[in-house]
DNA sequence: AGCACGCCGACT
DNA sequence: GTCGGCGTGCTC
């Protein structure tokens, strides 16, 4: 029996949207099998469903008994137990369901749950075609399938005309049967077949040459799967075949790990550190091991923040603990796994949804079962499980991806701190322009500020020039955005054969789109804004909710089909290029074109290859990649991101236009940049332009401090959405009027300050109205009392079916 | 979520 | 009178 194994009460979660746990009993015969961290399957309200074991139950008050546990789903745990109170505090601080933060932590695809299954009769097909049904049990009966289709899916097919007492009259005519399956999990183990030797009586048998190549082979390396025997023998195949007829050999079921690492890199060791680098290692090394404490490494581009990620990592594997490390997103996971794996080999488990479930599963694996000490991930690769943390890196860490917008809002930056104090181990956060909540904890004391200020080469930073926009405002078209001040800079460039990139943090091409006879502008039909136009698949696309209407439609007004095209996006901006300078090899870096797997590489490693001349991108451009050619980065319209309706628009400028910025003359040529505004005068423009971090620093946080907004407060929004408008308002005002009442009415809730309820910036995405309210306050703890009484008290407005209220605590985005 | 219970309006 | 709409409550 295993020594942690659980007998008697359990303590479970549910994936569901419920806030508590369960207590479960273990019958006799899964004794010793039940650890915490694995799956159970359990009976939860007549149904079975998976849980998760958290530990140790207790009896349930009053007259409820607890239930036993139909199977254990694990042979071992998924995670360990010390990464309970983490899941935990993850639940209670961004008021989610416990089952659903475990859920969202594994890898996809876990989840076993028994549902119900409905599917057509004889007598339904019959009724189907001899009788006249009504336009919604028509649609409803035609797409059921022989398999079954889950309730949920016959609503989506029926729409709100269609209920489950309609099922059941269905049902009752004897139509529609149901039953229930178990859903089991999708991924699993791999297992593939190994080639292994049976006793040879040598004496007896003569093997041919090639027989004997593969059973030398197999005696030094042990059992090999047929295609590794084929690099030996390419004819290995048959010879396999003959062999196992022969009882030579037999094959082997062995669990393998899929492997998501590419080719292997060439080893590299690790190089002399400038004195700042040295500096910075001996600071935050000396922490490892010590407890818990946060460093903030700020570090300008080319400061070499990856080599002192590397010998910290170093630092903490030898003390036998293991490493994460976060990176935003899988363009840059890859670099940094290319760094990690020259210095470290093999060791390392990569975490990110580029990956197929069951690649994930088994990286998942490597790690919960002790294998591997190093994970590289993007935000979800906070929740590794590990078992002993020696040190947590975030690099980037001001990056917005951070933050997941899905049903759990978490942010993976904030976690990564919370893990790390929880396992007592540093925190590092590595940016060249660090959050202002991040470089606000490490000026009052609770981050350690560590920085980073000389280039590795010693070359100096570009040389930014600004050119004001509102003096081409009267040019036609593009001219307005191509000055001749950059485009003399784009002809030198090219003509020195250096590499130039062009930032326009804009996709599509044309993206301020006009009919021509009565001047509505085109607006999506499920969403409250305008649509850009696409070129290249020629249709107009909304931006937010993918509606998409062919580039020929009309304007919904007066039906004219002349739609006027202005505005530019970088589809625009590239064909506008290339017309320019039709000798010039242009590439575009955006969603449009790379959203297929491995195109982003693809493009990053052709302009390394220097077989690209210009490209030109969206802010995914910006994002830490290496450029060793560029010289010359052109802004085209520097304001986009200023004029959004959010508090964070002037810190999200200055971030983006700071990166671009730092991406011109990493080799060895210095760089320019070339900065195009209409408001030149703006603070964080003028602190770009002077890559000046510290005065960008003290405007923003004035402006934050006079109109309380974080670091000064703390925000929880609730965002508040329905199909019907009328009702929509109407439960959004009542969420506002609850909250005042419980301001007023319980100490908890004092001092908070309610803004709103208003209507969102965007106003309609998808067809649902949005409204949001934002709770500020001083403290996070009566932020929380307020949404929990909101939530769960009696005078609670409830759920309703027409309106959703989702929970975002500390948003990033106020849209 | 998903399912049962329970309470009001319009139909045989 | 009941059938069926939907708000409400609960899941060890």
């Amino acid at each position: 029996m295993a020594a942690s194994a659980l007998n008697d009460l359990i303590d479970v979660a549910v994936p569901m949207p419920v806030y508590r746990t369960y207590t479960y009993r273990v019958p006799r015969e899964f004794d010793g099998a039940v650890e915490i961290g694995m799956r159970v399957l359990v009976p939860f309200k007549r149904r079975q469903v998976t849980a998760y074991v958290l530990g140790p139950g207790v009896p349930p008050p009053g007259t409820i008994t607890a239930k036993p546990i139909s199977d254990v789903l694990d042979g071992s745990p998924l995670f360990p137990g010390r990464m309970v109170p983490f899941l935990r505090w993850a639940a209670d601080y961004y008021l989610h369901p416990i089952g659903e933060v475990i859920q969202t932590a594994l890898p996809g695809g876990l989840t076993v749950e028994e549902q119900t299954l409905y599917r057509l009769t004889d007598a339904g097909r019959l009724a189907l075609t001899v009788q006249r049904l009504d336009a919604v049990t028509d649609r409803v009966l035609r797409c059921m399938d022989p398999s079954g289709r889950r309730f949920a899916h016959l609503r989506r097919e029926g729409g709100r005309d269609f209920s489950r007492a309609r099922l059941n009259a269905w049902m009752a005519k004897g139509w529609v049967t149901h039953h229930t399956v178990l859903r089991s999990e999708r991924i699993g183990p791999k297992t593939q077949r190994f080639v292994a030797l049976l006793p040879i009586d040598e004496n007896n048998v003569r093997l041919s040459p090639q027989r004997r190549k593969l059973v030398e082979f197999i005696r030094m390396q042990g059992p090999q799967p047929v295609a590794a025997l084929k690099t030996v023998v390419p004819t290995a195949a048959g010879l396999v075949r003959a062999m196992i007829k022969d009882s030579q050999a037999v094959y082997e079921e062995r669990t393998v790990y899929r492997d998501p690492l590419g080719a292997p890199i060439n080893p590299d060791r690790a190089p002399e550190l400038t004195r700042e680098q040295r500096m910075a290692v001996e600071t935050m090394g000396r922490a490892i091991g010590r407890g818990f404490e946060t460093f903030l490494l700020s570090g300008v581009t080319g400061s070499g923040k990856t080599e002192v990620y590397l010998q910290l990592a170093a630092e903490a594997l030898s003390q036998g603990r293991a490493v994460i490390v976060l990176v935003p997103e899988i363009a840059l996971i890859s670099q940094m796994e290319r760094a990690f794996r020259a210095r470290f080999g093999e060791r390392i488990a990569l975490l990110h949804s580029g990956l197929s479930e069951g690649e994930r599963y088994d990286q998942w694996r490597r790690i919960s079962r002790g294998e591997i000490r190093i994970a590289i991930g993007a935000r979800s690769a906070v929740f590794a499980p590990f078992e002993r943390i020696g040190l947590i890196i975030v690099d980037e860490e001001h990056d917005d991806s951070y933050k997941q917008e899905g049903a759990l809002r978490y942010n993976a930056r904030d976690l990564a701190v919370v893990r790390a104090r929880m396992d007592g181990a540093p925190a590092v956060l590595g940016s060249a322009t660090p959050s202002v909540q991040s470089a606000y904890n490490a000026r009052f004391g609770k981050y350690r500020q560590v920085s980073l200020l000389e280039r590795v080469d010693r070359r100096s930073l570009p040389e930014i020039t600004v050119q004001d926009l509102t003096r081409f405002r009267e040019e036609q078209g593009i001219r307005r955005f191509l000055t001749p001040t950059l485009l003399a800079a784009v002809t030198a460039t090219l003509e020195r054969g250096e590499q130039t990139l062009l930032f326009l943090n804009r996709r599509g091409f044309a993206s301020a789109l006009v009919c021509g006879a009565c001047g509505q502008p085109l607006r999506c039909d499920r969403c409250d804004i305008s649509l850009t136009y696409h070129r290249q698949i020629n249709a107009y696309l909304c931006h937010h909710c993918g509606f998409s209407k062919s580039g020929a439609s009309r304007c919904n007004r007066c039906g004219s089909s002349k739609i006027k095209r202005l505005g530019v996006g970088t589809e625009r901006l590239e064909a506008e290029i290339q017309k320019r300078y039709p000798q010039a090899r242009i590439a575009r870096m955006d969603r449009d074109t790379t959203r297929r797997r491995g195109q982003m590489v693809k493009i990053l490693k052709a302009l390394r290859e220097r077989r690209i001349d210009i490209l030109v991108g969206t802010q995914m451009v910006a994002k830490g990649h290496d450029y060793p050619h560029i010289t010359l980065v052109g802004i085209i319209c520097a304001d986009l991101s200023l004029s959004m309706p959010d508090f964070r628009a002037g810190e999200r400028t200055f971030q983006i236009l700071a990166q671009v910025a730092g991406r011109a003359g990493r080799g060895q040529t210095p760089g320019r940049v070339i900065l195009q505004t209409y408001n030149p005068g703006h603070f964080s423009i003028e602190a770009a332009r002077h890559q000046d971090y510290d005065a960008f620093y003290r405007q923003e946080i004035e402006f934050r401090k006079a109109l309380g907004y974080p670091p000064f407060a703390r925000m929880i929004q609730l965002r508040i959405s329905g199909r019907d408008k009328k009702r929509t308002a109407a439960h959004a005002r009542r969420l506002g009027d609850q909250c005042r009442q419980l301001i007023q009415a319980d100490p908890a809730c004092a001092g908070l300050d309610i803004l709103g309820p208003i209507e969102a910036p965007l106003v309609r995405i998808a067809d649902q109205f949005r409204w949001q309210l934002l709770v500020k306050g001083d403290g996070v703890q009566q932020l929380h009392s307020l949404v929990r009484e909101l939530l769960f008290g009696q005078r609670s407005p409830g759920r309703t079916s027409e309106v959703t209220v989702a929970i975002d605590v500390d948003p990033l985005f106020l849209m």
